[in-house]
DNA sequence: ACCTGAACACCGTTCAAGT
DNA sequence: ACCTGAACACCGTTCAAGT
């Protein structure tokens, strides 16, 4: 499965595979060794395109937000003005579309040790999009904080109960122990699960649980914004 | 700086001894060999006392959610029922100052594949005080998602400025490019800077930004439960 | 039952050598 | 200038051997 390798090394090459080979198989399968076999190089032929490791994973994660910023556009145009809680929520669901695409990102982007430019340049244009909004400088830095990785379209929940915590394999006897000792998640799991068989603990809606939280939030900043809330 | 050696080694001691290293070293100084040689003995004799990595990082997440569940207490009580936001912001402020101590913990809860039975019985303990705030299953269910990480007491922000990406090494240069690029980001910068010296984008203060972004969604979320959101 | 040491199949990276 | 192969210092883990 290695590359045809017609095109010359490069470090735009080097880079657009790694982020495939992520894409495909997940961060631990990218070893510098892997990646040159990806190329049907040597490993070593990979360090006159990239300084080490880190830097790969830097050139990386700027490739996927130059894509994001691409498809973002700028932030702060008259529809911001007139609506921004609609402008910034069309904006976050974009770059969802794209940020679906490369799930390792939120992890290497928590080891990154400095930010960079184009990651600088993609939050000039949410705070845009603030600004035309009418948020004041410090409502704006806090709402920089208050909405986290959901800037950047991911809802990075701390555990997927997808992953394999959901019911479904556990025997009568296991169910009935766990109703005991967890009757507010018994219950709960219970009736979302009866409302929605498509969407029970163990597969839950990921867009529409982004989507309120997201909301949750906006609707919050708006009231903090107009001065109505508390 | 090996241990006195003095404990026979213990699943128990070996686990306490992981979340030392990791709390004083990082994730990073996490490896069987060195965890032997801090013990006192080779990294082979642990596998007598836990399976594997994977199955050492699993207990190192239950002994830290064990503290956490002790320091919190059972959820649900009537301060509950009168006063929901103030009983799961109080509980969510206290699994904070334990999270604190164990800031590796999202990063290993996010690799693991199956949620354990501590975690399970912690939520147990936040979904009682949803309901007993009065929140309908289906609503409780959203507000965990929308929660994520904060119902642990971490903000896990994406990037935190602080970590060499703030203002200060640049020369004048470079700042007068920036604010012709990032017009946006510099005024805020400057004036956040200005009103809080001690609290610039370099240097956020962590606390505050996290019971902000805390208040926003209790906030929203109370207006959903009672229905005046919208 | 518990601990050991050698070994295996991997890592990232350095270095001297090739073209 | 670009690529290579051997080597170094690490990983997690297996296995046979010790007590």
């Amino acid at each position: 499965m290695t590359e045809t390798a017609k095109r010359p090394l490069s470090r735009d090459l080097v880079l657009e595979t790694a982020v495939s080979l992520v894409d495909h198989e997940g961060l631990g399968a990218l070893s510098m060794r892997r990646l040159g076999q990806e190329l049907g190089v040597e490993a070593m032929s990979l360090y006159h395109h990239v300084a080490n490791k880190e830097a790969l994973l830097d050139g990386m994660v700027d490739a996927v937000v130059g894509e994001l910023i691409e498809a973002v556009g700028p932030g702060g145009g008259t529809d911001a003005a007139r609506d921004w809680v609609a402008a910034l929520r069309a904006r976050v669901l974009v770059a969802r579309t794209v940020m679906l695409k490369h799930p390792w990102l939120p992890a290497v982007l928590e080891s990154r040790t400095s930010i960079s430019a184009p990651l600088i340049a993609y939050y000039e244009g949410v705070l845009a999009t603030l600004h035309a909004g009418g948020f004041s400088n410090d409502l704006a830095h806090h709402t920089l904080h208050a909405l986290g990785s959901k800037a950047l379209g991911f809802s990075q929940e701390l555990f997927d109960p997808g992953k394999g915590g959901g019911a479904g394999e556990q025997s009568g006897a296991e169910l009935a122990a766990m109703a005991e000792a967890f009757p507010h998640l018994t219950a709960m799991m219970a009736e979302v699960a009866h409302d929605d068989p498509d969407s029970t603990l163990g597969w839950c809606d990921d867009q529409t649980e982004f989507e309120f939280g997201l909301d949750v939030l906006l609707d919050g900043l708006e009231r903090r914004r107009t001065g109505t809330s508390g």
